[in-house]
RNA sequence: GCGCCCGUAGCUCAGCUGGAUAGAGCAACGGCCUUCUAAGCCGUCGGUCGCAGGUUCGAAUCCUGCCGGGUGCGCCA
């Protein structure tokens, strides 16, 4: 598959400044950036330039000469049937429509929907979900695996080398009180196995011990000193608790149908052995200091009130290591181990200033080279309708499984209420998808960096951007070929823009390739659900307004039947990446 | 105190690297089913883009200040 449209258009361009700066028209240090925007106003054409705009004042012309400069030097091709100048000096380009049709055809004979491959494919290590396992996972961890696994999805579809890290938090002090109630469980339960029902129950028990019951504190660290001394027993009581965990985790991934499985699992006791190298290593480079007890690392891009620089602490003064060491050892594992070009962390927002004091120091000690992305995905706080952090009915924290069940009876209400012709096991089928979709989708949909409200009416609407309405939109267009009989793979038949519907639906369809790549640049799912949302619109008005089977002509109904199959890949594929199920019928 | 994020229609949200008349959905109102799923489509109404300056041919977007909200900041993760 060739470059997507937008390149090859900018290539256009570039090339055409070439020419300009190689006449004299422009001069040689002007080094401009090919702007090319999708104008709003379909009267624009499909893709505008304001470089007329841009460039007159070095090139001492007005903009409208200059833009006519612009498009004379322009190299011969096919893509572009028409240039206008406009306005001030906008040049705007309408697309040929045969290059357009032939840019469809090439998607629907590419396995890859016309989503051009990596030139150099990147290794990206993306850390997402990483879930604490002393708890069961709950709300808060849902943007994280959601937004990750999408994010994930959408980089191996371009070509890329994805290794998935699940960070998970399986050790630290808490244990030791798990570990201390779990010790007293055991002997009550008389057998091997420790039954674990509901986790949060057993913190919470643990939790309530811990500040209550005399002696049991103490009890708890010394097990916590025991199980960080390499202790057989504990060690086999810390195990068997987070299998335990592990196992509910990834029932919880199943059910999201979320990719990670126990193999991406990279726990961050993995990485034990190796902190005391990372304070080791930073000290021979000279990038320790000890202040108060505590060994710390300086960064003068770090400033406190009086312009002093803050630490970050690497190691307590007990001797104890911190998350910051452990994230400093996992960069290095990244990147010595796992070759990593791009590592990728999928987090609260809140952690933004440990990422860069992370990333930062671990350029200093040149544990990645500066051609290596780091990137820190931020992400806000769900927020119930009363604007405050999501909270159960108790005002306690939910738990994923629980949000889940509640998706999944929601949806069954509103099918059932809808009257729905299928038979009961069918239904609830369709309300298992529609349930986990919407609450996917609800969060992929929203800019990933705010804060957003969750609103069970509003995701589980038919009406606007939301989850029931695509999945909808995609049976739909399935339907049509079960009525005509055919599947759509078996469609073939020239594509014709006969209607305005026809060409809207088409350049729509065109689209799928950059919005991919802007998905897989920026880390932002929600340009995907956007496009999605648009395209199962304009389908929808296509679909009222084009009819397919009874098209006047043989060749017209084909060529329908083939937008509308591509129209279903697209949806079908778009919606796999952020990670949804699709249903034949609802 | 210092840092980061945010403030767009009554509500929930888009708005890309500064571009052309700031867009969707919900809600409200009005149309469209003898024809492929009306869980749909078409239309109307609705804006001082927090406020005030500045840069620019052009600012929701960039800069400065202020107001309002959130969040983080030496031994939790």
């Amino acid at each position: 598959m060739a470059r997507a449209m937008r390149e090859q258009i900018e290539a256009l361009l570039s090339t055409a400044i070439d020419t300009l700066i190689a006449n004299g028209t422009l001069p040689a240090e002007v080094a401009p950036r090919i702007a090319l925007d999708r104008p709003r106003d379909k009267s624009h054409g499909d893709f505008a330039t304001n470089l007329a705009l841009m460039l007159a004042k070095p090139a001492k012309q007005p903009p409208r000469a200059l833009a006519e400069a612009i498009i004379a030097a322009l190299p011969e091709n096919n893509l572009i049937s028409k240039t206008d100048i406009a306005g001030p000096g906008f040049i705007n380009f309408t697309l040929n429509q045969d290059h357009l049709i032939d840019q469809l055809e090439a998607a629907w004979n590419d396995k890859h929907l016309g989503v051009p491959q990596a030139e150099q494919a990147d290794t990206v290590v993306i850390d997402y979900s990483s879930p604490n396992l002393a708890k069961e996972m709950h709300v808060g961890h849902l943007r994280s695996t959601i937004i990750g696994d999408a994010v994930a999805r959408t980089l191996s579809l371009q070509g890329h080398k994805v290794i998935p890290q699940n960070h998970v938090g399986d050790w630290g002090t808490q244990f030791g009180m798990l570990l201390a109630h779990m010790e007293d469980e055991l002997k009550e339960q008389a057998t091997e196995t420790l039954e674990l029902a509901d986790l949060e129950t057993f913190y919470k028990a643990a939790k309530a011990r811990f500040d209550n019951e005399e002696g049991f504190a103490d009890r708890a660290r010394q097990l916590v000193v025991k199980l960080q001394g390499g202790d057989d027993y504990c060690l086999k009581l810390w195990k068997i608790f987070i299998e335990t965990s592990m196992d509910h985790c990834q029932e919880v991934y199943d059910r999201l149908g979320v990719q990670l499985t126990r193999a991406d699992v990279m726990a961050e006791s993995a990485y034990n052995p190796d902190l005391p190298g990372v304070i080791n290593d930073l000290k021979e480079k000279g990038l320790l200091v000890e202040d108060a007890g505590a060994q710390c690392v300086f960064l003068d891009e770090f400033k406190g009130k009086e312009g002093e620089p803050l630490p970050v602490i690497v190691q307590k003064k007990d001797g104890g290591y911190l998350y910051a060491t452990t994230d400093l050892a996992a960069v290095r594992y990244r990147n010595d181990v796992l070759n990593a070009t791009r590592m990728i962390y999928v987090t609260d927002a809140r952690q933004a200033l440990h990422f860069s004091q992370i990333f930062a120091v671990s350029r200093k000690a040149n544990y990645v080279s500066d051609e290596i992305r780091l990137e820190h995905l931020g992400f806000g706080m769900v927020l119930g309708k009363d604007g405050r952090p999501y909270k159960s009915r108790d005002g306690g924290v939910t738990k994923l499984a629980d949000l889940l069940d509640e998706a999944e009876r929601r949806a069954l209400d509103l099918i059932v209420s809808k009257g729905s012709e299928l038979s009961p096991d069918e239904q609830k089928e369709v309300a298992r998808v529609v349930g986990i979709a919407s609450v996917k989708y609800a969060d992929l949909s929203k800019n990933r960096t705010s804060d957003y409200m969750f609103d069970w009416d509003t995701m589980l609407s038919f009406d606007g951007n939301t989850a029931p309405y695509l999945l909808y939109a995609n049976t739909r267009v399935k339907s049509v070929f079960q009525r005509a009989g055919v599947t759509p793979e078996s469609v073939t038949g020239a594509i014709l823009l006969a209607t305005e519907q026809d060409q809207a639906l088409a350049k729509k369809l065109a689209l799928f390739p950059e919005v991919v790549a802007s998905v897989g640049n920026k880390g932002m799912p929600h340009y995907l659900c956007g496009y999605l949302f648009e395209l199962a619109g304009t389908f929808s008005s296509f679909y009222e307004a084009c009819p397919i089977l009874s098209a006047d002509d043989e060749n017209l109904k084909a060529s329908r039947l083939k937008l509308a199959a591509l129209t279903q890949r697209t949806l079908e594929k778009g919606l796999s990446l952020l990670g949804i199920e699709t249903l034949e019928r609802m």
